[in-house]
DNA sequence: GATCACATGTAAGAAGTTACATGATTCT
DNA sequence: AGAATCATGTAACTTCTTACATGTGATC
């Protein structure tokens, strides 16, 4: 019943739409935020919004009131659904390897979503998978690192440093969710 | 001159081609190396390739000895010019804050192919721009985190542990550079 | 009255994804 | 002989980018 197809950007909205916000909100957000990564051309955000809409996932109300017009999004039943699908999918080595921003983005909304008890579960799997992943990155390393020029493997090494530090930052984390 | 339009996956290729290799080589690369990040489908390498030998900047030839025809892709001239056009843009507040990735691969090029005093420079560019948005990211921290979820707070906390580690990896890299 | 911020959209094109398709060579 | 790996490609579809377009309300 859910996988529908929705693209990044689809699962941001509706992570943000948890209060009814317009396009135009939506892109201040990613214009002034940390959101930034994501793109605050109209020419993404309107046509994300249509699709959303098309599918019921979320529902555009002209507002009245207040002088200009503009149209309020808020999610749906359906629309929740579809977000709360996509939170609880466990944590895959793949995700780690390549879909990191993705795997923080689903966490930040996790709280709210679906509450502390799900995050902790989240987190902890997701400590295990960055543990694996960081002696692989390690064993590659020892095994190439003798051939690689110097840029290359300073590279390399940023890498590693950043997947070590928000393995870090996870079991943090979980002790933050263990104290309550 | 130069200001052709050419994907990021499009310098990537640019990049590994320093030594010839043919589509499936770089395809096995993509699939087994940290370069994961990138796509080794068939139908992103094959057509990048293509577009690269139709600006000129690659040039395919099929090898003819040992069994198996396949094409190996070179650098011309003036794809060497384009990467090196590319490794050489400073260091943006923008690229910093929206295209890291970019900025660690073009890094993980630059001794190679533009040589250690240009790798220095943009070291020090780096080093500069992300200290200003770490500055940045705890004003924003500060003035936010208490009207935030949990797991939004602690998400926004990774995001900013995750731009100190990489300053403290550009000063690392920085003194290494001054080593020699 | 002009300019800026608000607010929403469309069109053309680039590039990636998934899935399919094909064939050769090597291995078991 | 059959399976796995090597090796390259195409087609349909989705989404994003860039650029253009339009109009309103607030501010100087």
């Amino acid at each position: 019943m859910p996988a529908r197809n929705i693209a990044r950007l689809g699962y941001v909205l509706l992570g943000l739409l948890q209060q009814p916000l317009s396009g135009y909100d939506l892109r201040k957000l990613f214009a002034d935020t940390p959101l930034k990564v994501y793109s605050d051309s109209p020419g993404a955000i309107y046509p994300a919004l249509r699709r959303l809409e098309r599918e019921a996932l979320v529902r555009g109300e002209v507002e009245k009131r207040s002088g200009r017009r503009r149209r309020l999004y808020r999610v749906t039943a359906a629309g929740a659904g579809e977000l709360k699908a996509w939170l609880a999918q466990p944590v895959t080595r793949d995700d780690v390897e390549r879909r990191l921003d993705d795997l923080l983005l689903r966490f930040s909304f996790m709280d709210e979503v679906l509450g502390p008890g799900h995050a902790g579960r989240f987190l902890r799997q997701l400590e295990s998978e960055l543990d694996a992943h960081v002696r692989g990155l390690h064993a590659y390393y020892q095994a190439t690192h003798r051939s690689m020029p110097r840029s290359g493997r300073l590279a390399l090494q940023s890498g590693i440093m950043s997947y070590e530090s928000l393995l870090r930052w996870s079991r943090r984390a979980i002790m933050a969710y263990k104290k309550g």
